[in-house]
DNA sequence: CGAAAGTTGTTCGAATTCGAATCACCTGCT
DNA sequence: AGCAGGTGATTCGAATTCGAACAACTTTCG
């Protein structure tokens, strides 16, 4: 545990930016989801990762760990989206413990208005501003870098002694 | 309002990436925080910021600005840290209504005590995931992203008929 | 001066978050 | 079969978030 390397001033700066356009992001994305459709961003997140499932539909654990989201979190959020008639909750069959969350008609319709406006926003506050060769350095290393941080998740191997 | 140009696959490999890293590193680094000093992210963010502050001590909107948060979300916070004994308030002698948060000698060794291991997460993470190339152009593309958002932000200009 | 308009920080209520505990159920092993 | 341990989803309480409303003060300008 010795002094551990300080961050140099190109490193500090790339972190500075990466965490200010983080909060800066998710905030104005919010922003524009709930005057634009009433979604939060996150429930936005969670609608269109059923989208792009198969029949619309996926099982709680399975969207929970696809999204940032605890398995509670996902619970409330999915209960809110039915009560919204967004989302609508069906049992598994092959393991009656399972629910699926499916998306309705309705929370199709709502993302076929919402999809337009969020990538425009997207594309004004992130991509535009970047050229080419960043874009795809950002690709590279950040999915590097969360693809590291994934695959040691996942490393829960049970010391049992 | 025509169809609006959609991301293309290298756009939309920068995106992910972009929000997985994000929602990623934010968890990681807040749990450690937790664990290690018992301050979730936001918190070490304040006492950072006041750490660069002249004096250790700054306004209560001037922080909260500085900083993602909302102001009464910083006036919450700031008196969570000041029951930890790590922020004291003082009154502002030019303006009777402001008040400085000031870092106290404990909050002080408590960032000693934090950073280092916070800085080596970080590296660890992120940084050491990129190639300095890499590095270079998230600095300068996200840099230029969030400059984009924080100057748009600062247009409120009143439109008084 | 002195009223109108803007700032500053806090308080309030509602919504959201998390982790721990819980209940019901599946799986593997003998 | 039957038990031990693991898994799936929910519920609960505590902590945190936000925006709107507020009170106190400052600034601006006629």
């Amino acid at each position: 545990m010795t002094d551990p390397r300080w961050l140099d001033d190109e490193e500090m700066r790339a972190w500075q930016a990466f965490v200010a356009t983080s909060a800066l992001l998710e905030r104005r994305l919010d922003q524009q989801l709930r005057e634009d459709v009433g979604l939060s961003h996150l429930q936005y997140g969670i609608l269109a990762r059923l989208s792009l499932a198969e029949g619309g539909a996926m099982r709680m654990t399975e969207l929970a760990d696809s999204m940032l989201n605890s398995k509670s979190g996902l619970t409330y959020q999915v209960s809110q989206l039915e009560k919204a008639g967004l989302v609508q909750r069906a049992p598994c069959t092959i393991d009656v413990r399972g629910v699926y969350a499916a998306l309705t008609d309705e929370g199709r319709q709502l993302m076929q208005r919402a999809a337009p406006g969020h990538v425009a926003l997207v594309r004004e506050l992130l991509i535009d501003a970047l050229t080419r060769d960043q874009l795809t350095a950002i690709a590279d290393g950040l999915g590097e870098a969360s693809r590291r941080m994934l695959a040691e998740q996942e490393c829960a191997q049970p010391t049992t002694p």
